[in-house]
DNA sequence: AACGAGTATTTTAGGCTTGAAGTAATTGTG
DNA sequence: CACAATTACTTCAAGCCTAAAATACTCGTT
């Protein structure tokens, strides 16, 4: 018997709890990245479109969704309420919203009360679009993760609902 | 009481299914995206790297070692073999490959019987500098993983572990 | 040996993404 | 009011990434 094999049980209980939480990212970050790259291939081969495009206008159509419910007008999001939203730069909300802009699916508008903001909306081609994109968005991840029984998806939703340590931090 | 709320099971299960596997992607897609920020982050502040850069250089880790183990002479991975391993397009493994060779941390080699193809390997320098980032990585990966119980761990490990339908199929 | 299909890699054009720097407007405090 | 700090947004440089085209080589068949 090794001097090691069984003695100081929780040390060697930390480090395979460490490489059993990298087996567990790598795993995690493999799967995501598959998942991500079919939904790219079909965004790009059914809708010649995009996530990140497709991202912009479900944060916006999320939005005016709440707002429609709680009967107030629609306004639309800040540049910044929606890099933060997307967790993505500020920058990079930037030129995502003005490629869908300069295709007519969403629109600046000047924030009242405030000449450094702007507000961005869909307009009703954006919405249309958005809704057929979302159909089938939402067709495919039940078809590609057919294969996690519901109690799983329960199970999993529960692990990560809200986790702290693994919500992002706010960005610049 | 509406119509709907007890009646009909199945096929509300099936709507529910749908947008419950739905909620799953779309907290799956966050966390692992704050977490891979997070990485980043301490990639760039701590070691002036980034992540493509690391997964590139423990891929050619991983074949040396296996190599290793097999007592065989240590060679390398061709272009398309780590390009297939890193869930990568061959042309983006060019680049980061080409990067890599000017820091001096990998090199190509000219594979013995193809003139086709080249062998990229660690230098002695870029596996020093890979253990370095590896031993922070796996720190890291620990920390930020530190409030998913190893039980819970060890579920959704089998939950994803080489899951048919959510492995991505090869690339171009 | 010549040809054609297939394979390995690079190149190219274009979109995504970041962090940092720059511009402009707002807000809080003396 | 003045003005410093903050906030909103854009621009910029650089790296990441993809799909498709181009280049170069190999291999099996004839």
């Amino acid at each position: 018997m090794s001097s090691t094999t069984k003695r100081n049980r929780s040390v060697a209980a930390t480090a395979d709890t460490g490489k059993q939480r990298l087996r567990l990212w790598l795993r995690l970050l493999r799967t995501t990245r598959g998942i991500e790259a079919e939904l790219r291939e079909r965004m790009r081969v059914r809708f010649d479109s995009t996530l990140p495009r497709f991202d912009v206008m479900a944060a916006l159509y999320r939005e005016a969704r709440m707002r429609e419910a709680q009967s107030a007008k629609p306004q639309g999001l800040t540049m910044t309420a929606l890099s933060r939203q997307l967790l993505v730069s500020n920058g990079n909300a930037t030129v995502i919203v003005d490629r869908l802009e300069k295709d007519g699916l969403v629109a600046r508008s000047t924030a009242a009360g405030d000449r450094r903001s702007f507000v961005v909306s869909l307009t009703p081609q954006g919405l249309k679009q958005f809704r057929t994109m979302a159909a089938a968005h939402e067709g495919w991840i039940a078809e590609i993760l057919s294969d996690i029984a519901p109690a799983h998806a329960d199970l999993l939703l529960d692990i990560f609902d809200r986790r702290h340590a693994l919500e992002p931090k706010d960005r610049q």
